[in-house]
DNA sequence: GCTTGACAAAAGTGCTATAATTGTAAATTA
DNA sequence: TAATTTACAATTATAGCACTTTTGTCAAGC
């Protein structure tokens, strides 16, 4: 009697999950190509959709107005970021600081390469998206500071809540500063800060009895 | 014989400095009080000359352009906080974690309550004044950075000059950064960055043979 | 050394009309 | 059911135009 295995499952998760994640992707994907032409002012959202090959209605269905659009476009771009922050101090879990100076360099130089991070620097008027990163960056100052406190709570399983969250939240001020305002080459600034923070650091991420 | 002794000095400084100096105190002072009005876009350096009682040419001589004008006022306000910073740093010389939180937390309130500040964080387009504390804050930056190290050299004559620089434009991007994107109350927030901050501190205000 | 008066170039203002965009709601289609 | 189409009011942008203000720099005068 053979036993037929289960069909593996594209995804675990369900369709229509996997489907609004398809529409939110390719709406923002379309976005960022829309944007490598002109600043966010002067794309509308009927551009967006069109550019992703759907309706107006069904954006706004899935994202509510177009500020939360770009907020969550501006999330979405700094998660390419984090994902490769996290990859950096998931390989220096022996070292804080290592960890630390691996992270906020990687950071930094992929923010100094990026056209689209170059685009929004520039753009200084209203309706633009700097604002986001700057005097309303709350939403993206928590979601990031959240997200790199996971990572570090995953890899320091003894450091304390509070230590973990005043680090991430120091970590991406400190970054954001350094990318609207350099300090010295990434690398030079990556290391000065791990300096900074690592006698904090080390004394946080060993367990204290 | 009766020695007469020297006049005394109204000020160590020549005439020709301390005029000048007059004359720029003059002008900031009445543009502070013309933006306690309305905001920076809506100033003309014509009234701004004539609130000082002084020609717009003698302004323009003594700075430049407008702009310039801009960046200097924003130094000189930011001088009032520093010079409050200062003095709680040299109340704590001996402890530098509470020299720390002392600084920023005088810094945080003060700048809480000033209406100037509430002002400059308000004003969103262009040719407004919060530009010069955020994308182009290097001036502001550098400025606030180099008084503050000397103050802490001052104050720490141990230390070493590479750890003042490193710790001071630390303070000052968090400290902007705090401004503009507000964490806790200001107690806490200064107590959690200076927890941050001292490991490395206490470190480096200590002579290192 | 400061003020006055003058000036061109640039930038801002008020106004109009026109067009585009946002955000929402319905009816429609697959 | 979910997305599209169509429609719509309200807000906002755009463009043209004349006009005023402002910036930045002169030279002349006190």
């Amino acid at each position: 009697m053979v036993v037929v295995p289960p069909a593996k499952q594209a995804s675990a998760k369900p369709y229509r999950v996997a489907a609004r994640e398809l529409l939110r992707d390719t709406l923002l994907d379309a976005a960022r190509e829309l944007l490598a032409d002109r600043p966010w002012a002067q794309i509308s959202m009927a551009e967006v959709a069109r550019a992703a090959g759907v309706s107006r209605q069904t954006l706004y269905k899935e994202f509510g107005s177009r500020d939360e659009f770009a907020q969550t476009f501006v999330i979405r771009e700094g998660a390419r970021f984090l994902d490769a922050v996290e990859r950096a101090i998931e390989q220096h879990l022996d070292d804080p600081r290592a960890a630390v100076a691996a992270g906020l360099e990687v950071f930094l130089s992929a923010a100094a390469e990026d056209p689209l991070v170059a685009l929004l620097l520039a753009d200084d008027g209203t309706g633009g998206m700097l604002p986001l990163i700057t005097t309303q960056s709350r939403p993206v100052l928590l979601w990031a500071s959240a997200r790199l406190g996971e990572a570090m709570r995953a890899g320091w399983p003894h450091a304390q809540e509070e230590d973990i969250e005043l680090l991430a939240d120091t970590f991406v001020r400190l970054a954001i500063s350094y990318v609207t305002m350099p300090r010295d080459a990434p690398s030079q600034t990556a290391a000065a800060a791990a300096a900074l923070l690592s006698p904090y650091l080390e004394r946080a991420m060993v367990s204290r009895v």
